[in-house]
DNA sequence: GTCTATACTCCGATAGAC
DNA sequence: GTCTATCGGAGTATAGAC
């Protein structure tokens, strides 16, 4: 039982992984992949049927776990306050954290492919990806309106993405300015203020007017 | 004077900027560029030298004139301002307006080619989005902190990051969530709100504490 | 179920004629 | 300055042996 058969998907979605953040999703060509996972070159197209379907299974096998945790602590949240009225700053902590964990993940290159994903319009991923956050979105709208209730829809939808923007800049930021955020030299320690920081810019702009 | 040879120069980055948006800045192929430009296949590489020269010139064509507009209209607004404070929103509206102008300029593809920029990775574009922002992140640096006293450097800086990120996901946002901010049918109408909606979010961040 | 070998297309870049 | 022709290489995908 040394090596079975069944590791080398896993091999692949593990090298994938690593190559699609490192040079980019569409750049990274599955030669790179396959010699990293020390696969054959036609692997790829037998476990997946093509490229496309590695894309999107390496994103499915990242996003799907952070997005029940998300669901999860929601749900959680919503049976702790009888009233079922979360409030903001802990709804907030419940949708940014299981991504922001990520950095403490010890896969440092976690970030920057769920970067990559979010930005990559060809439409294996987009159409993927909106199937994946779907469920999230319309999850947390609902109870964000309940937790600021002057909220309107279109203004919870779009204050909605410039959250996800300011997540997902965090989640690219390069070294040099993580620096800057940690007075200590640990590596999981800026997730930490990060995470307040989101929470209170976000929190202050929901609840403007 | 109907095809002066000056024009080949013009035709090709505004074919490259088109492309680079549609298909993204790697995935774009210089037979494409020059096929939409009716030039020839060698045109890129005598007018610019390689692919990355390309990148580089259409990047800096674009960007340059946006950030020389955002440094004249904080210098104007110090101006106006004898004691050399310009209200938080004001100053805001000054870095966010060049950039949201772009939905109104009759280019549309635009936002989505500036938000590429951001996100791309390689060299070529890195250093050069690098060279281009840095007066310009120098400079409202300084006038924030004026503006909210209270705000620490690093603060300053990540919420900078925040609102970048915000900024740029309300770039690259898809139609049909466009189409949910506006009322009437109008293409520039939601510019206006959009600015105004990131305006009041990211104020309210800056301040908050 | 996995690998070897290869097919076929397209890429960026260059050499040299005009 | 612009074109034609082509080079060397890399891309994804497939056919068939094992």
């Amino acid at each position: 039982m040394a090596t079975p058969p069944a590791e080398t998907r896993e091999r692949l979605l593990d090298a994938a992984e690593l190559a699609f953040a490192q040079e980019g999703i569409q750049q990274a060509s599955l030669r790179t992949i396959t010699a990293a996972a020390q696969a054959n070159l036609a692997a790829v197209n037998y476990h997946f049927g093509s490229k496309d379907g590695l894309i999107r299974e390496v994103l499915q096998r990242l996003v799907g776990p952070i997005n029940a945790e998300r669901l999860q602590r929601v749900s959680d949240a919503e049976a702790k306050y009888a009233d079922k009225i979360v409030p903001l700053e802990e709804l907030l902590r419940h949708f940014l954290e299981p991504t922001l964990q990520m950095f403490a993940s010890g896969r440092s290159h976690i970030p920057t492919l769920i970067s990559r994903f979010h930005h990559e319009t060809s439409p294996a991923v987009a159409e993927t990806m909106a199937a994946v956050l779907e469920p999230v979105v319309g999850r947390f709208l609902q109870a964000l309106m309940r937790s600021v209730p002057s909220l309107t829809i279109e203004r919870a939808l779009l204050r909605g993405q410039f959250m996800v923007g300011a997540l997902l800049e965090t989640l690219s930021l390069n070294p040099e300015v993580l620096k800057l955020m940690q007075p200590a030299g640990v590596d999981s320690l800026p997730r930490l203020n990060m995470l307040d920081e989101l929470v209170t810019f976000c929190a202050a702009g929901f609840r403007h007017e």
